[in-house]
DNA sequence: CATTCGACTGGGACCGGTCTCAGGTTGTCA
DNA sequence: TGACAACCTGAGACCGGTCCCAGTCGAATG
């Protein structure tokens, strides 16, 4: 009589009663089977595949406390990763690598200060497990905030101020611009200008520190100009490098390598024949720009997978730990 | 000597302890404050204050029924979305437009069919209240799957072969083309090409047929290339279209436009003066492209909001409908 | 004065899992 | 033969909320 209407999804009590169990001997066979006899397991799987039954979610993560999710927190400010095509890389290898671990990721934006103090509060009553924090500036209250609530985090990029406190999954940025550098050296350049990124965040910071130990005597001070990697950013950097003698430029950025071939050319110069340009990340942008952008490749998917085992492993209890990756020279037209 | 360790998160319980009243009445002074005297109502949120109490989305969900978030399904193969600027656009609006909502948004992806299959579970377990479907191909399994399961779902482009099953949030992709085709026109060209999207998706199918509504009499079946509004399907396409006597070349998507600059660039051509490229979409890259690219501008704002707002509409009971958004000629110097 | 109504309150069942623990078999070893 | 371990099982408490319902109280109504 009240069986049919067979509509709400079967529960485990449900599953227990058609295999003949309790449902203790249901969630242990969920949870890997472990002390259950080849009988009752047997039963209680062809149970779950007739019904097709899912455990929920939500009545889980009540039991044990675990939210079985990640969050995937943005901090940029509004425009600047809006456009940014590297986040979508680390995005969408986050949430593969979430996936196959039967798992979800939330996505959390903290632009505006409103934003940001609701994502402390999400964070903080415990909704997802740990947080995977892209694009860290240094004293960005948020961090001081994800360490008071004791959230496991990863950070990409070393978060400047808490290298210590947090898991980190970066490159080698100092190495990476002394690469660069290098290439940009051997192609017979010797007045190489740097459009460097915000000295708060690593990237900008130290792909700058790389630039000018490499070049040694070659550096000089009045050809580096500080952008925000942004597109933007990139061509008024370019634009004020222009008045001095400069015949290659280190963009931080792919994007902003792109603005500062956009102020070459309206300056009238070639890329690469008048002008060498090179820039940073190998983001899509990079192989299809006009031209080709010579750039420093990130090793996008391995930096996503590495966010979500170092987060995995420091949520069952591990020390924070950080990683650290190679990048690639990857040589193409504009330098 | 228990409540030495006053560690963990406070309850409802608790709350209601401190306060003075039962748990119901905090339940209700929480969920808007009907039927709750004034007395009992600052009492509760004195507590809350004073405790940082935040409400436990699982058992909320739990006893709810509603998981209070929505899904972002994308189901493009890898590579496409990969590096495909607009779905960032929409995935922080509709992240922005949940989160006044206290909503979760939560990312799946749906590439491969392993993935479909564990994705389909995930919704029809309940896991999310709803469904934002980026960008799907007629005929996709999925499309099915959803309507079966029942879950509230809105489509971004209008999903062939469901348009009366789903709701949808599309632009007027005949009246764009037409828009775009007549300024082709307008600037003198004769022989014009397109380099169209995939016929089993919306743009690829009727931006074509508003393409050729407008050219009338110009309109030439050997001037149309079919691509997958990739970059390097876009410079394929251009590549086998140069072959034919053509002056300018609408393309469906930025990418496609940019690919074919590129093959217009290699075959000695130049952009605008030889021959006018223009794209769709307004993604980031159009602006800062070399050139500039001439394009239909998407209101993608507009369309994130606009997913959410009959989405929680659907959730909330209301019928699937449809909404049509206005897109804008944005001229640029490719066109 | 009895009745009814509306505002307000708390008790307890319930959502669907997990987990601890006590207990029952069976087999092995002293 | 008894002790003990290893394996297997189910009962029931518990996670932290929501919500139905019964009940109180004061004011308005008949």
């Amino acid at each position: 009589m009240s069986d049919v209407s067979a509509k709400r999804k079967p529960t485990i009590r449900q599953i227990a009663a058609q295999a003949g169990v309790s449902r203790s001997t249901v969630s242990r066979v969920i949870n890997g089977g472990h002390w259950v006899s080849p009988d009752a397991r047997q039963a209680v799987e062809e149970a779950i595949l007739a019904t097709g039954y899912t455990a929920n979610h939500h009545a889980r993560s009540l039991a044990t406390g675990r939210a079985g999710s990640l969050a995937f927190l943005l901090t940029e400010p509004q425009q600047l990763l809006f456009d940014d095509p590297t986040f979508a890389l680390l995005l969408r290898g986050a949430a593969e690598a979430l996936a196959q671990r039967a798992m979800t990721l939330v996505l959390l934006v903290a632009g505006t200060p409103a934003e940001r103090e609701s994502v402390a509060q999400f964070l903080s009553a415990g909704h997802v497990d740990g947080v995977m924090l892209i694009s860290s500036h240094e004293s960005d209250p948020l961090l001081d905030q994800l360490i008071e609530v004791g959230i496991p985090t990863v950070c990409c990029g070393v978060p400047l101020g808490h290298e210590r406190e947090l898991s980190t999954i970066s490159v080698d940025e100092v190495a990476s611009a002394r690469t660069m550098a290098a290439h940009l050296v051997a192609q017979g350049h010797r007045r190489i200008g740097m459009i460097a990124g915000p000295d708060d965040t690593p990237g900008g910071r130290y792909r700058l520190v790389g630039f000018r130990d490499e070049l040694g005597e070659l550096f000089d001070e009045t050809l580096v100009e500080q952008g925000d990697y942004s597109y933007e950013s990139g061509l008024a950097a370019m634009t004020r490098m222009l008045e001095h003698d400069v015949d290659a430029v280190f963009a931080a950025s792919d994007r902003m390598a792109a603005g500062a071939i956009a102020a070459a050319r309206r300056a009238g110069r070639r890329v690469p024949e008048d002008i060498a340009i090179a820039g940073f990340d190998d983001s899509g942008l990079a192989a299809t720009h006009e031209p080709p952008i010579t750039t420093m490749r990130q090793p996008w998917d391995q930096i996503s997978a590495q966010m979500v085992a170092v987060l995995l492993e420091v949520i069952a209890g591990a020390s924070p730990r950080s990683v650290i990756l190679d990048t690639e020279l990857v040589v193409r037209a504009s330098a």
